[in-house]
DNA sequence: TCGTTTGTTGCGCCG
DNA sequence: GCGGCGCAACAAACG
């Protein structure tokens, strides 16, 4: 029997120390394993990825190639510049595999992604080994456990856990690591489609992380640098890397008081240098840090507490708790896929007449990654949400140190997405979830819908009278107002008495601070002074229609699967002089005078009868048509539809 | 009854 | 007497 050639696929578990993944490569005990990972361009153009997120993911790659060639110094983190639904089948011809290995990705884009790979593994006789790695326990099974149903509170992830079994105890990092083969590349890239690119907004120049061939312009195998994405230098100060966060994770835990006592509503969302809690979420979304280590690391401390009879805390409000939360999100999405990132045809998602309603394919029944502007002022109000210029310094602070940074508190994303749906604008939490996704560095598909859901009520929370005020909720943390000092700095010298609300302060005190509250923002300056805008509401009246709102959505009780939301015949059930786009009884299921139509209604009406498993739009050589404005879905394509081919 | 993380008011207490 | 602070009660009302 010869000795096993193996891929090891890096994916979001970049790191060596807890990988199931990776002990089951190790294993087999290979005559060659390749470390490599897959330019997917469905994270380069189909996603919307910032800068200072590619900038963590860079990092992460970086350090743990550099772990590897600690161990072994033949060996590295060989980054391959195609996706890997085109490239894969290639390599096993070329390198000779007869393994291929890979932690088990339970988002929607990643399942469908693998499942293609595991297809053409089957064609080429490779076997292929997988094992769950990202959550303290396999989602699917949690998911079973739970009746097959997605765990929407805290109490049923415990329960379906515990049925589960024990979460696994850490796995130690290989202390040696198999030589490569040899890397040979006698083969054409095939580049990835470029267009629709989600992402174009943002570069300077050009993308070109496929133009150097691949094994990357200096054939190094290196990571792409922001430079090759035609991006611009990085804003935050967060940097990635396993061996960042294990040395973090040692002075985190050291002190065990804050380790064992840790209640996450107490810790303070306006804190800054040094933040309330320890950053640790971007690095388990790139799977830097592995939570089943991060859990039983706190376990073992809250243990000793307990045996000394000393103060303990307990989930959910613990610091395990929060990593409760994040098993209760992915076990969720594993059940829902596509549906559980949008309103339309979701199960468990309630319907709200939102403004600014994601468009949809009804063929496939999914969001196309572009919006209906149902009302002007309400775009405008989501632009200046967004970009941290509301008029209220509460809000911009956090928006803004969002943007810079990449990271804001948890309590921090609850008072914006509150303002931005229920309690505020009345905007759907699809929006919201997209600027998320563009900007946090610790963005992870399931924790960010979900939340976003729960804090607009339209799923895991239910109390949306409880609302959380732009002004009294950043006092309660921050009442002199240093956060909005730090990231609002036209406002850094205005008094106390006026720091949340500006457009109080008299003239005088204005002058005084080198301000003028004046505007939509959309100006920095009038002569030499700083300007800072009004308020784009009023807060109060806001708040009443939003409640208004809600309440007669709850009444009318649909969810995103509802027959009549499916339809669009749900305004007919929505009083014509409530908030959110309601009226009139024509028009698309998203709730809008148009939407997205069926593919192939007119010229070629060959589209398949049944759309619903967008499975042939994601093989290669069925490309779905981009005929005018109609864009692929936003979550849905796979690195499929190639139409460029270049020598290398 | 309770739910990880509301806002406002009013009371007692302290200086 | 009064302002500031911390805390408890309450408001509104979901599944």
């Amino acid at each position: 029997m010869p000795k096993p050639r193996v891929i090891y696929w890096f994916r979001t578990d970049l790191r060596l120390h807890d990988s199931p993944a990776l002990k089951a490569a190790l294993d087999l005990k290979p005559e060659v394993l390749y470390p490599i990972w897959c330019w997917d361009s469905h994270y380069v153009y189909r996603s919307r990825v910032g800068v200072n997120r590619w900038q963590f993911l860079i990092d992460c790659m970086n350090d743990v190639s550099q772990s590897i060639s600690k161990i072994n110094k033949k060996s590295q983190l060989y980054v391959l510049r195609e996706p890997a639904v085109t490239l894969l089948p290639k390599l096993f011809k070329a390198w000779e595999i007869t393994h291929l290995v890979f932690e088990k990705d339970t988002d929607a884009y990643g399942r469908d992604r693998d499942a293609t790979v595991i297809e053409s593994a089957k064609e080429a006789g490779v076997e292929v080994i997988f094992r769950s790695g990202r959550t303290l326990w396999d989602s699917d099974e949690v998911a079973k456990a739970n009746g097959g149903k997605p765990t929407m509170n805290i109490k049923q992830l415990q329960t379906a856990g515990e049925k589960v079994g024990e979460i696994e105890p850490p796995i130690e990092t290989p202390k040696s690591f198999p030589d490569p083969g040899e890397l040979k590349l006698d083969f054409d890239q095939t580049q990835p489609e470029p267009t629709p690119d989600m992402n174009e907004k943002y570069r300077q120049n050009d993308e070109g992380s496929y133009n150097g061939g691949i094994s990357g312009p200096k054939n190094d195998f290196h990571p792409p640098t922001l430079e090759e994405l035609g991006l611009k230098p990085a804003t935050t100060p967060h940097r990635g890397g396993e061996s960042v966060i294990l040395e973090r994770l040692n002075s985190i835990l050291s002190d065990e008081q804050y380790t064992g006592t840790f209640e996450k509503p107490k810790t303070s969302p306006a804190a800054f240098e040094p933040q309330s809690t320890f950053l640790t979420s971007p690095y388990l979304h790139f799977g830097a840090l592995s939570c089943r280590y991060f859990y039983h690391r706190v376990e073992e401390i809250v243990e000793k507490r307990r045996k000394a009879k000393k103060p303990v805390s307990e989930p959910p409000t613990s610091l395990h708790g929060q990593l409760l939360f994040r098993d209760m999100y992915f076990a969720a999405q594993a059940v829902l896929g596509w549906s559980f990132g949008q309103t339309y045809n979701n199960s468990h998602c309630r319907f709200i007449p939102w403004h600014l309603p994601s468009k949809v394919d009804v063929s496939t029944k999914l969001v196309t990654g572009d919006y209906e502007v149902d009302d002007e002022e309400k775009e405008k109000q989501f632009k200046r949400w967004a970009e941290g210029r509301t008029g209220f310094p509460w809000i911009d602070a956090i928006m803004r140190q969002l943007r810079q940074e990449g990271w804001i508190h948890h309590l921090a994303r609850h008072s914006v997405a509150c303002f931005l749906t229920r309690g505020g604008c009345y905007i759907s939490w699809e929006r919201g979830a997209e600027v998320f996704e563009e900007l946090l560095i610790d963005h992870e598909a399931a924790c960010n819908i979900g939340n976003w859901q729960w804090l607009s009520c339209t799923a895991f929370f239910a109390q949306f009278y409880r609302c959380y005020s732009p002004v009294a909720f950043g006092k309660k943390w921050d009442d002199n107002g240093d956060y909005i000092r730090k990231y609002v700095p036209e406002l850094k010298d205005l008094p106390k008495k006026f720091i949340f609300e500006p457009h109080k302060a008299p003239i005088q005190d204005q002058k005084k601070a080198g301000v003028v509250v004046k505007g939509d923002g959309s100006q920095e300056k009038e002569g030499d002074v700083a300007m800072y805008p009004k308020p784009m509401l009023d807060f109060n009246e806001a708040r009443d229609v939003c409640l208004q709102g809600m309440k007669q959505a709850y009444h009318v009780g649909l969810y995103g699967n509802s027959p009549k939301v499916l339809d669009g015949s749900w305004k007919q059930l929505f009083d014509d002089s409530g908030e959110g786009p309601t009226e009139g009884e024509q028009g698309g299921p998203g709730g809008m005078l148009s939407f997205e139509e069926a593919d192939g209604t007119e010229e070629d009406g060959h589209h398949p009868a049944t759309p619903q498993k967008s499975k042939g739009g994601a093989v290669p050589g069925s490309p779905k048509s981009t005929r005018g404005r109609k864009r692929e879905h936003s979550q849905g394509t796979l690195d499929g539809a190639f139409t460029k081919s270049a020598k290398k």
